[in-house]
DNA sequence: TTGAAAGCGCTAACAG
DNA sequence: CTGTTAGCGCTTTCAA
């Protein structure tokens, strides 16, 4: 029988920059130069070294390279990686970092701020040149901490800092949209799911989204139509927020989720309960994910463009890690999706 | 107004293993073997230079210690990270590294061979201590090529490799459940979507449940009623094999869909057509995807237990990264999950 | 334009 | 048990 044994065997020693130089009779300096594109290097050592590279099939060390200089790779940090929202966010960067010959490493941080810090100061530690992070629920004050430590873009989450860029939805603008739908079918009382926060930071998706339906309402002469239903931006929450709408005194006609994991979890309880859609009430969910548009789901919900969003971030770090160091914040605007879940109230 | 810049400031310069050395008085090897919990350190040195660390807040460099030694990173290689399914992955292989203290980083490497084996490469460059590749479609020869380079395991698919490990779901036990299900419903005439394969590898899950279903059908006499959709594994792949089934001359009254986001495709270009599931014909995926749960879903599926295989990878990793030599290949026990698609035929 | 040499933070071999 | 020192692969002065 023959032995094949990988910890035993010895692997062959990496191409190294040391052996391209070598290759192509010139000094690692020189050969570095042409790696990283730098001024001064003749046309004739530029074709020459890149010969070598190509003969050799190098790859150079990131390790090494991050030493030194850059690590030519970026990380993101996400609560969850079960997420469409964020999938679209990663292909969004990719496509602009793969241009650029960035790479993208992702981290799930968990939902509490100690865990997503945890998973920060990993990322730091491995010397990315920059760092997304989506939705992070770390406090403002540590987010610019960390961008005084590396370029920083958040995304998913308003911001007026001066030493990070952002990109997000408007928010406030969503909400109006689902307003106007709502408001435009017949609806006058109307519920909104909260994602509850124990502190309030203000710049959070949650808390634009309320604002934005609260204003929204308001500005329509329904502020006393407005109800506040606290709960939470999950299955579970959405499964919870059925009991406590049934509780109201006057009952509402239609129901804006804040998110579409919530709607989801409010469509299963009520299907569950034998009650249908939008009979019951019109639901309304914000982020337009996959599961939203699936036939028997058919979520009227607000799309994000998360795609162009992940674009937009990945431009907005390379720019700074070009040396940008005026802040940008960028707002997109949303789209209302109408989907079947909504209709005109049924008095 | 005040200047708040980023790249013009002077970031203060990182706490290193020489000023952990320095502040505890000992020398900087000393403090390594603290830091890698190395033999030969007395008690008083090991409190000493802990203390030096915690006051310091000294957190090691990544690229520093992968020059040398290990990084305590290991990389996951998913094709696209918007998979519920790869989540409880991650999730159960995050659960287990943790408590090494190793560090997951994940990558998308699409659905492409190409892509996904420079996806790898990557993940190589940075020195990780081992790679966790989730349903590759790279070939068997290159995955034995990739693991004599780094500490392999794959998860999803199956192997008889000697240099790599494996987990992945009993599919052909899988599809068997599936069939035994339906039978007993009374079913006999059955579909099968399969995911398209331009060159035919059996250790894939899709040939697995291929080879499941059919030997499954023929063992109950059911050979000649056992029928093959030729599709893909996807919503759109879904949607097409609605108009495939239909073209049949003689009507299915079951259609086993390979996977959850197939049988999704099914549903929804059904509910189109507003014919309904399971009068239509009975629908099975595969997967148990937090989708398939959802109330107006409730798709019957199999359910792979994701996490348990993410904790079984991430064990046989770090196994292997320890000096494990010998292969393992794990195959855990699928379990039917019956929901509301599956109902006895209508005639 | 090119090359020699120092050094990034850490580990490992070896000496004391 | 502890310390000295070389060196991982690369980038970056600085000199030629």
């Amino acid at each position: 029988m023959q032995e094949v044994r990988t910890a035993g065997e010895v692997r062959q020693k990496r191409v190294t920059i040391v052996d391209v130089a070598q290759h192509a009779g010139v000094s690692t300096a020189s050969a570095s130069k042409v790696l990283r594109n730098a001024y001064g290097v003749s046309e004739s050592m530029r074709e020459r070294v890149q010969a070598s590279m190509d003969a050799l099939g190098y790859r150079p060390h990131r390790p090494a390279r991050g030493m030194r200089g850059r690590t030519f790779t970026i990380g993101m940090m996400v609560s969850d990686i079960d997420n469409p929202f964020f999938s679209l966010i990663a292909d969004g960067i990719s496509s602009v970092l793969r241009q650029r010959d960035y790479e993208l490493l992702i981290s799930p941080g968990g939902y509490e701020a100690a865990s997503q810090n945890a998973v920060v100061d990993a990322l730091i530690d491995h010397q990315m040149d920059g760092l997304i992070l989506v939705a992070p629920v770390v406090g403002g004050d540590d987010l610019d901490r960390i961008a005084r430590e590396i370029p920083l873009v958040i995304v998913g989450r308003h911001s007026h800092s001066e030493v990070l860029d952002s990109v997000s939805g408007d928010d406030e603008r969503g909400s109006e949209l689902v307003v106007d739908h709502l408001v435009g079918l017949g609806h006058g009382r109307i519920g909104f799911v909260t994602n509850h926060q124990d502190r309030v930071e203000p710049d959070r998706p949650e808390s634009a989204r309320l604002a934005g339906f609260l204003k929204a309402m308001a500005s329509r002469g329904l502020a006393d139509d407005a109800v506040v239903i606290d709960s939470r931006w999950s299955l579970e929450g959405g499964r919870n927020a059925v009991a406590m709408v049934d509780s109201l005194e006057t009952p509402l006609t239609a129901v804006f989720a804040g998110a579409d994991v919530t709607a989801l979890g409010i469509m299963s309880e009520l299907w569950e309960q034998r009650r249908a859609v939008p009979a019951t009430y019109s639901l309304v969910g914000y982020d337009n994910s996959r599961i939203s548009s699936i036939g028997p789901i058919g979520l009227t919900t607000v799309d994000q463009s998360g795609f162009e969003m992940g674009e937009t971030a990945g431009r907005l770090l390379l720019e700074r890690i070009e040396g940008r160091v005026d802040a940008s914040h960028v707002l997109l605007r949303p789209q209302l999706v109408a989907r079947t879940t909504t209709a005109p109230p049924e008095r």
